[in-house]
DNA sequence: TAACAGTGGAACGGATCGTTCCGCTCTGCT
DNA sequence: AGCAGAGCGGAACGATCCGTTCCACTGTTA
């Protein structure tokens, strides 16, 4: 088919395949930015113009679906690989510190509500919950997380660090782990402290970020 | 100048006066759910047409520059009547408690950038500032505000409350207080507790907001 | 009853954005 | 060597949205 190696230097293709690694990370560095921004400021992040993106998407909702699938898929990746270590607490603040130093909130919740979902980020979405509570359940046998916290607590957490942003990345993710400290010392058990008040959230109550918007 | 009473229940001169009022609390409820939202959504909701708006204020800026200042003054009153407390402790948390039902960050640090501020908010501000370092300053006397807790951790505190949203107002205070309680438990000092990390948020940091957006 | 403050809402002009389209380049096969 | 077409840049188009202006109308005040 082609006298050079899929993968070799040469021209046109290895160009085309190296872009499709540059447009994925210029959009999601632009819509992490502002999950609003035009499709256009994605194409001159990556240096490349609109038809490249068109050619990859069929819209601006196919690519913001993908961005999102792929957060989808990077937590669940890493919640996975959180049940697999052998304490739970620092599996559980692990976990937390990766996906919040990967933005996969800003990923996935910010993003949603902007296309229609598929089938296959449904069920994604089912397994993240699942692995979740495992995770929860995990550390709450462990008697160092506070029994009163509940799952949907961790995307009240999720959000809280996503809420910290200054424009340099870095830095963002420096306080952002701060931000995290401080609601992993508030989450520990300790002996004699005042219940959480009001009702927990329920699972069921952050449904409608997942409903079309605007 | 009137037969009937400035605030008698007599005709136009009334319905003007209350139309004062109804398009504030609309224009607060509007842009504090989204604060990019048209001009014209204010008015649907205050249910008054567009003239009454731009009778009382010289365009869109004008409107999102007073709902800041307001803002601004609210968080500066309840800082005062804090500091006015006995004991120094639960002045800070009442304080947060009160600022953050209010949702006066939304008003104030969302809609920053928005328009150019007066000098007199810089005034605002700066007295907003020293107000609160008194209040942490007074927390870490009295002992129960861990050591490592800068003033610009109010700010992060604050983003994080202000980040938790859901359709039902009264619902979302709720969850807010929650995540409060959590932030405060993290924030309350204890014998043994792990320094927090990162170089801690400085003053300087968050300017950035204030200049002009896009 | 004349003047007018106050109002509702249509209409306008500018800006923005998603998408399409066309002409160009350079590759890879024959 | 030569050609078909994959891949691309970016101008252009049409739709939408939004801030602001404008005008006709209404009830009040003097």
């Amino acid at each position: 088919m082609s006298t050079t190696s899929d993968k070799g230097l040469g021209g046109r293709r290895a160009q085309a395949a190296r872009n499709d690694e540059v447009i994925l990370t210029a959009a999601r560095a632009v819509f992490l930015d502002d999950p609003k921004a035009p499709i256009s400021a994605v194409a001159e992040r990556a240096g490349v113009g609109i038809s490249a993106l068109y050619r990859r998407y069929a819209g601006k909702e196919d690519l913001l679906r993908q961005l999102c699938h792929d957060g989808l898929r990077r937590y669940v990746a890493e919640a996975e690989a959180a049940l697999s270590e052998s304490d739970a607490w620092s599996a559980f603040t692990g976990f937390l510190a990766r996906v919040v130093d990967a933005d996969v909130h800003s990923l996935t919740v910010h993003l949603a509500g902007t296309f229609t979902p598929t089938e296959e980020m449904g069920r994604d979405a089912m397994r993240a919950g699942e692995l979740a509570t495992a995770l929860v359940d995990r550390a709450h046998a462990s008697g160092r997380l506070r029994p009163d916290v509940v799952v949907p607590d961790l995307g009240l957490l999720l959000e809280a660090c996503a809420a910290v942003r200054v424009p340099d990345p870095e830095r963002t993710r420096q306080l952002r782990r701060r931000q995290l400290a401080i609601l992993l010392a508030g989450l520990s058990a300790v002996p004699d402290a005042d219940p959480l008040p009001g009702p927990p959230p329920a699972v069921g109550e952050f449904d409608w970020r997942w409903r079309r918007r605007e």
